[in-house]
RNA sequence: GGAAUCUUAGCUCAGCUGGGAGAGCACCUGCCUUACAAGCAGGGGGUCGCUGGUUCGAGCCCAGCAGGUUCCACCA
């Protein structure tokens, strides 16, 4: 075994391996409970980073732990053809080219968009692989394969046949660079500097019927160049200062058009003059407003964002020159009265930046008001729960001011929507495949509608699609619903609820019962990590300088669920010296098992009960405990506390005491020790096995390699048992006993430090006690201190004697240690030292004292909080007893 | 405008149902002790943002305040 450790190599052999063996495979079996993760598919034009890393190896955690503890673990794998990323991506491709994407045509344009699939579609999976993923690859899906396109054309139809799938000309939100609608999710408002244009409209005057050239109506607005499609002004109906305006009509400028006044409680008095420009084809609000009045409806723009003709002589420019050129054209009719500073939002497009630009067209909604009662009621009666649970705000938030999901885009990449025109007749027919003849006027000429489905509508359906649905397979009946469905709290609109009221609608039950979310990933700064920033680190990269386990290690500690997290270099390299340092443990057990088999020529077997020694169950308890806490809290995914008290466990318990403590054992020669060796060895694997067992799932690559060769007789550590608790593995006797060993350690290596005694030169230790059984534990814990402490003997006694000023000492609970140093001794030290010790334990005292002497903490504290504090302070009494004694002794 | 969340050691963060403040890194001292210098031993360092309240007892619960982050809505 190298005395490093090198992921390298090791990794790849043992992923290899699990795939051979089919360890990551999961097949309907009625004699085992089904634990199903669906993985959030990963765009096929995604690249592994840090979010994937997390997001990834929480999931492969659940899966290894519940497969290990006996349950059929399916992890679902899949790729998502992400509609517009990939599109985008296509189309800049062709760009390069020098090709355009009209000019290539749809089927040419579909042909290139799977050889991309092709090519690149996998690249994601085989880097997840590196991680240590252990999905089910023979299950692997795609949103876009034969089955998933079935569910898609089949939910459309079912729901357009319910009503809630509906074809409507409504206000939606407009990319003009990509050309095509977008859901109110796809929109992030980022606050820009912008400028409030006060404006004003002159009024018509009533009795000649002409622009007045005295009367105006000044209002403000962020965007003039949507007053060419002004068909209203409005005021609030209680407004007193415009009282006399009610049903006064106004002249819109440059389009010489006549407007009315309209009143709207919409209208904010406060804010600005009051007045508000309506323009129902470019704003959501004023959409309603129109509606509520019956405004004529006038888009003027284009789906490239430049002015159409319905802008008179604007028609033709771009939104922004338009802007500029009204503003200059009304500023010199002396209808501008002034320009402020303005900070708003405006709403861009999440994926490609763009202003979006909110107009009126026809496309296809689903109506939510009905579908996400179920969803809602879910998370209330806690049927499907959300971890951490105040995801359910975040939830609650969108689910109560739900709006209709706009789900047509005027893409090619994607689910065509399953709706054909009778060329004929115009009649539109949504159907599971083209018509053949149309019912209304026979004819047999149909178009599909050109648009695609939103990508999510495909998501929505994964964790279902995947099994096999829309057939009734048994796949899905035995591991439908799934568990635990793992993702960032940022795709909870887009993904989580939509899975949720879509498992309800189409399998009339929930997709997962627990949803367990992981924040964001960030720099060292804080920051999100993006391509803009160039501040993002590649997981692969990282992988291959410190190893899968060392990133999953890092991704995992310290972090609560759905917190963010910042990264850090120094974090992996303290990962890495873990995993060294489990290396070496590994490597000393092995090393020594081989060497006592060499001059024994047994193996080790399982002690006689009497042949453990104090320290063996002592550790044999603490790790008993570790079982049972790691459980809990994996039960209540806290991953991140479990990993760390299997590490703690590992380097402190294991490593740090029980290694170093054992080490006398093994390397006295005499035969007498035989059954001692045989016991520590025995122990030592015992607890190195099962401390890895709770590491697996965590660490997969370095635990199987050392499992292997730690238990040869067994095939892989991923399909061994998950350790449970023992009662009989409960030593509360010997856990007192070796404490106190060990406190006695700490305080001889801390006088000693103190003291400067150079490591080299060894004492003697005297104990003294009254508490024979103490002195027994002392007796024969002596080979401990010799190896621990720098003790050349120790010799254990009831009396004091004649011990003088010539020895320093240490005071633990029932005994003191002298160590005679002779010359190093210097007394006034000494008494500082236990002075110091005397009111450390003064404070103690009094804390103790107070609560115990507290009548209401008596009465009113659990009967077992007063036991415990009742009990320290004894140990407090009975130290400083032995403080004072000695102190006594010094001074006197 | 509404909401969530955070404020704990120099830095980054844990701290589970309230019961003697933790980790990693950094820093100081001493050690190549035959598993590991990616290590071992010892050490310094915190009024747990501020102010009140509840409680026998508050880092943890409640209220208010200050600052940071994020989400949602959006006022034209």
């Amino acid at each position: 075994m190298a005395k490093t450790y090198d992921p390298k190599g090791i990794e790849d052999r043992l992923y290899q391996k699990w795939l051979d063996k089919k360890y990551f495979h999961a097949e309907v079996d009625h004699s085992k409970t089904p634990f199903t993760i669906v993985i959030p598919p990963p765009n096929i034009t995604g690249q592994l980073h840090m979010g994937h890393a997390l997001d990834n190896t929480m999931q492969d955690i659940l899966i290894r732990w519940k497969r290990m503890q006996g349950f059929n673990a399916l992890w679902q794998p899949g790729t998502d053809h992400a509609s517009i990323a990939t599109e985008v991506k296509i189309i800049s491709k062709l760009k390069e080219e020098g090709i355009d994407k009209q000019d290539l045509g749809r089927e040419k344009f579909l042909e290139r968009a799977w050889e991309w699939r092709r090519e690149y579609g996998g690249r994601i999976i085989s880097q997840l692989k590196k991680l240590g993923s252990s999905c089910d690859w023979d299950r692997e899906r795609f949103t876009m394969d034969e089955g998933c396109n079935r569910a898609v054309t089949e939910v459309f139809v079912k729901m357009h046949e319910k009503g809630y799938i509906y074809k409507g000309t409504r206000i939606i939100n407009w990319c003009p660079v990509c050309n095509t609608s977008i859901s109110d999710a796809e929109v992030n408002y980022e606050e820009q500097n912008g400028h409030f244009w006060h404006i004003k409209y002159p009024l018509i005057d009533e009795t000649t019927g002409e622009p007045s050239k005295t009367e105006f109506l000044t209002f403000a607005t962020t965007r003039p160049e949507t007053m060419l499609g002004d068909t209203a002004v409005a005021i609030h109906p209680d407004d007193e200062r415009y009282q006399n305006l009610i049903g006064r009509k106004v002249l819109l400028p440059l389009m010489n058009r006549v407007i009315p006044i309209v009143t709207d409680t919409y209208v904010d008095r406060e804010f600005g003059t009051g007045v508000v420009k309506i323009t129902p084809a470019h704003d959501p609000n004023d959409f309603e407003v129109g509606k509520r009045h019956d405004l004529p409806v006038i888009n003027i723009l284009n789906d490239d964002a430049t002015i159409n003709e319905n802008g008179g002589k604007f028609n033709g420019m771009d939104r922004y020159e338009a802007r500029k050129a009204i503003v200059t054209e009304l500023d010199q009719m002396g209808l501008l009265v002034k320009i402020e500073d303005h900070v708003h939002n405006v709403g861009t497009h999440e994926r490609c930046g763009t202003t979006v630009e909110p107009l009126v067209k026809e496309q296809w909604f689903v109506k939510m008001d009905e579908l996400i009662k179920p969803a809602v009621a879910a998370v209330k009666n806690g049927e499907i729960r959300l971890v951490p649970e105040r995801m359910e705000k975040i939830y609650y938030n969108w689910t109560d001011n739900i709006r209709d999901w706009c789900i047509s885009r005027q893409l090619w990449w994607g689910h065509r929507i399953p709706a054909y025109t009778c060329q004929d007749c115009g009649e539109l027919m949504v159907a599971r495949s083209m018509p053949e003849v149309c019912p209304k006027c026979g004819g047999r000429h149909f178009e599909q509608d050109p648009d695609t489905l939103d990508t999510w509508f495909s998501s929505a359906l994964w964790p279902f699609e995947t099994l096999g649905w829309p057939d009734q397979t048994e796949d899905l009946k035995y591991f439908y619903p799934t568990d635990v469905l793992v993702t960032g709290y940022d795709i909870i609109f887009f993904w989580v609820i939509r899975m949720i009221f879509s498992g309800y609608e189409q399998m009339g039950e929930k997709p997962f019962h627990t949803v367990l979310f992981h924040g964001l990933i960030r720099d060292s700064q804080g920051r999100k990590m993006s391509k803009s920033l160039g501040n993002g680190i590649d997981p692969l990269e990282l992988i291959d300088t410190y190893g899968a386990d060392a990133l999953r290690l890092t991704l995992i500690t310290g972090n609560a669920p759905g917190n963010d997290m910042r990264f850090y270099y120094e974090r992996m390299e303290n990962s890495r010296n873990f995993a060294n340092k489990v290396w070496n443990a590994s490597r000393f057990i092995l090393m020594n098992m081989e060497q006592i088999r060499e001059r024994t020529g047994k193996e080790i077997t399982e002690p006689a009960p009497g042949d453990l020694q104090p320290v063996d169950r002592w550790i044999l308890s603490g790790l008993n405990s570790l079982i049972k806490e790691v459980t809990e809290n994996m039960d209540r995914y806290e991953l991140g506390i479990a990993v760390q008290k299997v590490y703690d466990f590992i380097w402190e318990q294991l490593c740090d005491w029980y290694i170093e403590m054992v080490k006398p054992r093994l390397y006295s020669t005499g035969d007498a020790d035989a059954a001692g060796q045989n016991a520590a060895l025995w122990t030592l694997r015992t607890v190195l096995t099962d401390a890895l067992k709770l590491l697996h799932p965590y660490m997969p690559f370095i635990t199987e390699e050392i499992f292997c060769s730690i238990q040869s007789e067994e095939e892989s550590i991923m399909i061994s048992s998950w350790p449970v608790y023992r009662e009989d593995r409960v030593f509360p006797e010997e856990e007192k006993e070796i404490s106190l060993l060990q406190e006695a350690v700490r305080g001889i290596r801390g006088v000693r430090t103190s003291m400067n005694v150079a490591p080299s030169r060894k004492a003697s230790l005297i104990v003294v006690s009254e508490d024979q059984a103490l002195l027994d534990g002392f007796a024969a814990g002596k080979d401990f201190f010799v190896s621990l402490a720098g003790a050349s003997d120790v010799i254990c006694r009831k009396d004091k004697g004649d011990l003088g000023d010539d020895a320093t000492s240490v005071v633990i609970p029932g005994a003191t240690i002298y160590i005679p140093f002779e010359d190093l001794v210097d007394t006034a030290a000494e008494i500082e030292r236990l002075e110091k010790e005397e009111k450390r334990l003064e404070g103690e005292l009094s804390r103790s004292k107070g609560m115990l002497e507290n009548e209401r903490f008596l009465s009113k504290a659990p009967a077992e909080k007063v036991e415990q504090e009742r009990a320290k302070l004894e140990k407090y009494e009975q130290m400083m007893e032995q403080v004072r004694a000695r102190l006594a002794q010094l001074k006197g």
